[in-house]
DNA sequence: CAGTGGTCTAGACCACTTA
DNA sequence: AAGTGGTCTAGACCACTGA
C-alpha cells in the first residue's frame, strides 16, 4: 500500500491502479460499511491511519476530506472525525423538504401510524426496490404526519422485510417520528442518498378520508428511493401532501 | 498577499482570520466578476496565479478546487482551469428538473414565447427580486414549453430591468430555449444556483386556454429565485407543469 | 498539557494536452 | 518538449478540545 510499491507495479496491485487516497478512501468505507466503528463513533485519528496504512497523513486527510464532502463522516478540530449519524446531520429531518410556506411557524410534524403489516412484495415493489428474486416479502406501512394537529401528509412506505427482521414489530411497538434513525441505530444501516420523482395528482378517495378533504383536490406526489450507504435499495415511499400551507423546497447549484 | 502582509491589515477587504486559501479564492471570484475572465475563458495557471499572489502553489491550488467544487471553474489536467460557462455543465438545462417519466423519450422541449413586456414591478416582484427602491422596472415574460409538439409547461418569468438593458428585445428576437444562457453571453451574468419551491395547484382558466386542458386539473407548481455568482437575484419564475407525462426529478444527499 | 484537525509551504514525480 | 493540473510526501505552525 506504500506509495513506492504502487509505483514499482504500475496498474498491479490494485484492479485499478487508483489514487492511494482513493484505495484509502475505499479502504475506510468498508470498514464504516461494516461496522467497524458505529454511527456517531470516533474513527483513529489522521496519524494513526496513516501509519496504519503506510502512507503520508496528507493522504489521509485528503481521502477523510473527500468522505466528509459526502457527508459519511463529520470532522471536529480538536476533536476527531466522527462517522455521520443522521442525528448529527443539518436536522433529524435532513430528507424532509416539506416546509411550511413563508411565515409560517416552523414546529415538527407528529406522524401516526394508520397500518403496518409484513406481506410479499408486488411486481412494482420488487423493481423499485431492487430486490433479489428469492426475497419476496416487504414491511408495508401507512403513516399519517400532522402539522399543528392538522393531518397533512400521507406516506405509504414499502421496505424489503430480509434486510430489517422484526421491523414491523418496532414500528408498532415505538411508531418512531424517523425511520431512517430508526433503521440506522437498530440495523447499522445509514441512509446516504434519496431520489424523489414529484407530479402533482388528485386526491383519491383514500386520501380524502385520512385527510379530511374533498376528493380531487390537488397533492403534491413524492415518489422515493432511499439508497444506504452500501448501495442497498431500502425503502420506495410515496408521500401525498397537501400545499395549502407547506411547500417542498430544493435549492440546486 | 503574503500571510504576514494580511496579518497588519485586520479589518481590511481580506479579514485575517479568513485562511489565506479563502482570501485567494474570494479575490479571484471577484475578478471572475468583474469578467476579467469571461465564461469559458482559461484562468491563469496555478504556478502564475501563486507568483503573482505571492502564497505557494498549495495554496492556489486549495482555492481552486474549492471554486470548481462550486461549479464556479472546471479544471482540466494538462489543459488548465476554466471559468465555468453553461455550455459546459451537465448539459444546456442544468437546473431544469421536469423529465419524463422513466421509460418516456428524452427530446429536448421546444420553447414559445407568449408575450414580453417591461412594466413596472408589482410589490411581490419587488420584494421576491430583492430590488434596490429607486429601481421600479422588470422585464415580464411568458413562454409555454412543448414536448413532442404537446404544451406541458407555462413559465411565467420576471427580471429586474436595470441589471438586462434590452433584454426585452431580446427575448423578441432570438427567443432562446434557456434564459441563462442568454444573460450569460449577453450580460456576463452567470446563474451558479437556484431555490424551487413546489406545490400542487389547480389549473386557472389562463392555465387551461394554453395548455388546452380542463381548468381544475392537478399541476405541479415551482416557483423559482435564481442567483448570479454575485449573489445578485436575477430571476423570479414561476412554471406550472402537467406531470401526466414528466415528473420533477431531485436527488438528495 | 497532549492530541486533534486546519493551514501553509516545499519539492518531487506523474498523466495528460498541445505544439 | 514544454506546460498543465493531479498525486504524494515532508515538516512546520496554528486553533481548538478535553483531561
Amino acid at each position: 500500500m506504500s506509495q513506492h510499491a504502487s509505483q514499482n507495479r504500475p496498474g498491479a496491485l490494485l484492479p485499478e491502479s487508483m489514487p492511494l487516497y482513493v484505495q484509502i478512501k475505499n479502504l475506510l468505507i468498508a470498514r464504516v460499511i461494516k461496522g467497524e466503528w458505529g454511527p456517531g463513533e470516533l474513527l483513529p485519528s489522521e496519524m494513526r491511519l496513516a501509519a496504519e496504512y503506510g502512507v503520508h497523513q496528507g493522504t489521509v486527510r485528503k481521502a477523510l476530506d473527500e468522505m466528509a464532502a459526502q457527508n459519511l463522516v463529520v470532522r471536529q478540530q480538536g476533536k476527531g472525525t466522527f462517522v455521520n449519524a443522521s442525528s448529527m446531520r443539518h436536522s433529524t429531518y435532513h430528507f424532509f423538504r416539506v416546509l411550511p410556506k413563508a411565515g409560517g411557524s416552523m414546529e415538527a410534524p407528529t406522524t401516526e401510524f394508520v397500518s403496518v403489516e409484513t406481506v410479499p412484495a408486488t411486481a412494482v415493489e420488487h423493481d423499485r426496490l431492487n430486490m433479489p428474486d428469492e426475497q419476496r416479502d416487504v414491511v408495508r406501512s401507512v403513516r399519517v404526519r400532522r402539522f399543528a394537529g392538522v393531518p397533512k401528509i400521507i406516506e405509504r412506505v414499502s421496505q424489503p422485510a430480509y434486510l430489517f427482521p422484526g421491523l414491523a414489530e418496532l414500528y408498532r411497538e415505538l411508531q418512531p417520528e424517523t425511520t431512517y434513525g430508526l433503521i440506522e441505530r437498530r440495523y447499522r444501516v445509514l441512509v446516504v442518498k434519496v431520489v424523489e420523482r414529484l407530479t402533482a395528482v388528485a386526491a383519491s378517495a383514500d386520501d380524502a378520508a385520512l385527510l379530511e378533504i374533498a376528493a380531487g383536490t390537488p397533492m403534491l406526489e413524492i415518489d422515493r428511493i432511499a439508497e444506504a450507504i452500501d448501495g442497498q435499495f431500502v425503502e420506495w415511499r410515496v408521500s401525498r401532501c397537501l400545499t395549502d400551507a407547506h411547500e417542498y423546497v430544493v435549492e440546486l447549484t
